[in-house]
Parts: C-alpha cells; sequence; structure tokens
DNA sequence: CCTACCGATCGGTAGG
DNA sequence: CCTACCGATCGGTAGG
C-alpha cells in the first residue's frame, strides 16, 4: 500500500490555477477545485482562507516570479541592448513555460478584491518601470531612439503577455526560439534608423 | 412633457457592453443591463433572447468592425509598407477608440457558447491571417526582414490589443499619436538591419 | 474529510 | 413593462 500524501496548500493552488485559466475564476466553483484533488468542496476550507484567498495567493506568486526573473536579468550586467535582450527574453520565457499563471494573472485581475489588486498593480507598474528605465538609459547613451519609451515598453510587454495566449508547447516553435526572436524584434523596435549617405 | 425612445435592442447592448467591460460577463446580471436602461431585468427579454446573445452580439460587432476596417486600410493601394502602416494604424485605432468592445472582445472569449465561439476564432484568424499576408508581401519584394511571419503578425497584434486595456482618452496620447507610434515601431520591427560597410 | 444545510444570487418564465 | 416565482447554483459554516 502507497500512503497518500496528505493534501497541502500548494496542490491546492495548482488546481485551482488550472481551473481558473480553463473556465475563468468566476466559473470555478470551490466543488471544482475540490474534485480536481480528490475531496468534497467543503475540505477545502481546512487548508483555504476561500476562493478569493486562492486567486490572490495565484496572482502574487506570478508577479513574484516575473519580479524575480527581470531582477535577474537586469543584474547580470551589459549595456542596455544585451539588458533589453535578457529582460525580454525572459518575459517571453515566463509568458510561454507558465501559461496558466500569466492567462489568469492578466484577465481576472478584475476579480481581484482591494487591497490585494492595488498590491497588484503596483507589482505591474514596478515591473514596467524596470524596462522602460533600461530603454531610456540605452536612448540616452544613443543606442536606441525612442520618442516614446511608455509607448515602447507597453508594447513590448503586451506583446509578450500575448504569448500566453497563443503558445502551445507541441506547436511549431520552442520556448527558446519565441524568446530570441521577441527580444530580437524588440530590439530592432527600438534601434535607429540607418543614417543618411 | 418630451416623449421617452422605447427601449431599443441597440440601447440594451451598448449597456451590456459597458458592464460587460467593467465588471465581466459572469458579473454582470440581467437585472444589472435593465438597470442601466431604466428597466427590471425580466423587462429586457421582449427585446433579447438571453444574456448569451447580448455577448455574442457585442463580440461579432466587434470582430466586424475590425475587419471592415482593415480591409479599408489594404484595399487602399500603396506597397506592403504603406498598406502595413495603414492596417496597424487602423487596428490601433480601433482598440484606442473602442476600448470597451476590444477589451471585452479578448477577454470574454471563454464565455462564448458553441458555436459563436468558433465564429469569433474564425473572424480572428481570418484577421491575423491578412495582417500576415502583407508581411509576407513585404519579405518577398526585400523591404521586410522578417524570419517567421507569424510571430511578427502576432506581434503586432497584441500590442494593439494592449492598448484597449491602458489607453485614457484623458491621458497624455492622442488616439492619433499612440496609431502613428505604434504603426513606426511595427514597421521598424520589420525592416532590414543597415547594410555592413 | 464528509453530509447537511443556510442564505443569497441569478437567468429566465408565467401571467397579467 | 411589472411582480411573483421557479429551479438551479454557489460560497461557506455547522457539527460530527
Amino acid at each position: 500500500m502507497i500512503s497518500e500524501p496528505g493534501l497541502e496548500a500548494t496542490e491546492i493552488r495548482r488546481a485551482a490555477l488550472r481551473l481558473f485559466a480553463d473556465r475563468g475564476y468566476r466559473a470555478t466553483t470551490m466543488a471544482d477545485v475540490g474534485a480536481a484533488v480528490g475531496v468534497r468542496g467543503p475540505s477545502l476550507y481546512r487548508h483555504v482562507r476561500s476562493k478569493q484567498d486562492l486567486l490572490v495567493a495565484v496572482m502574487v506568486e506570478t508577479m513574484e516570479a516575473l519580479l524575480d526573473a527581470q531582477r535577474a536579468a537586469a543584474g547580470a550586467g551589459g549595456g542596455p541592448v544585451l539588458r533589453l535582450r535578457r529582460m525580454v527574453e525572459a518575459h517571453v520565457r515566463y509568458h510561454a513555460g507558465h501559461r496558466d499563471q500569466a492567462f489568469v494573472g492578466n484577465r481576472e485581475i478584475g476579480n481581484l478584491e482591494q487591497p490585494a489588486r492595488d498590491r497588484i498593480l503596483a507589482m505591474r507598474a514596478a515591473y514596467e518601470r524596470t524596462l522602460r528605465g533600461v530603454i531610456e538609459e540605452g536612448r540616452d547613451a544613443g543606442v536606441f531612439a525612442v520618442e516614446h519609451p511608455r509607448l515602447a515598453s507597453y508594447s513590448i510587454l503586451d506583446m509578450g503577455i500575448g504569448v500566453a495566449a497563443w503558445f502551445r508547447p507541441d506547436g511549431p516553435h520552442s520556448v527558446e526560439q519565441v524568446a530570441y526572436t521577441y527580444a530580437d524584434q524588440a530590439i530592432r523596435m527600438l534601434s535607429p534608423a540607418p543614417p543618411e549617405r
């Protein structure tokens, strides 16, 4: 006989994430989450405070993972072009490699109650500011030509976010290929036009 | 005494769209929609078949508007660069100028029942194919350098979709400014690197 | 961890 | 266009 592993909050969160991604937060019932981990709905309340708590936990984890990856990318040294490349690659890698997290993290913001909602929005704002900082640094160093750094950072972030919606691990592109291509597109988008001659 | 304008399906759809954008399809009740147009929930059923019908109508209208705008942009002649510019501008203009439609159109796909869901997905696929066609045409003509046209079209589409989420009419940028800047970014993303010398 | 259940909500219909 | 209401669903609690 194999001993069953005790139910853990982590396992419940993972199941909830899956369901939130597939049907949406509002369409997912606690009975659904319970069924996914082999118990009835009410039994979940030993491990979890509420359905809303489950959503908050999932979304905070996602933003922390993104911020960590971004910090690592930015902290590895190099000039603005290389740092931007690493940041975009990390961004895309996460959205292709953790589609459920990224998808839920972007679609369910409106279902977050306060103060969690503002907390997540603040983390997203910080994430965007860091990317924009590298863009401005590159502009000041003359390696990027950007009139509106904010529009550029929004564009780069949003095209990466989109990856979570269409990427398929068994599709024609690998995560690394998409990450590399998107970083390239971002750099080209920011690069100065060739000088007239 | 001013005669009240009779309730029309169009007015109900407009109110529903607003609520779907603000709270989400699932969180919006027919009583909410009714209140927004001055009647009780049940009275809506004189004009509307179901809540789902309201969502379908809103999303089909959105995709038809986008496809119309894209057709107009593509049909105005010019080379691939100019046609791409016009298509991106139309795309961004719609997402900045019709934020609720675009936002709902992108977030509520999962709440569409069949066969409406497949119908919308087919319209989206056609929309993407047309953009990709111009990119490939430009590549074949040597004015664009793209290894993966599909990744490029996804990127351009997704960065435009993002506009619906952050754009504010009273913000620092006008619709036209964002449309122009995004078209520029798209073109730069696709342009060949300057030749070595 | 389960069953029973409360209280509230909701889409849609009946009948006027 | 309204009230009354049905049937179903759901998050969470009680009590074991």
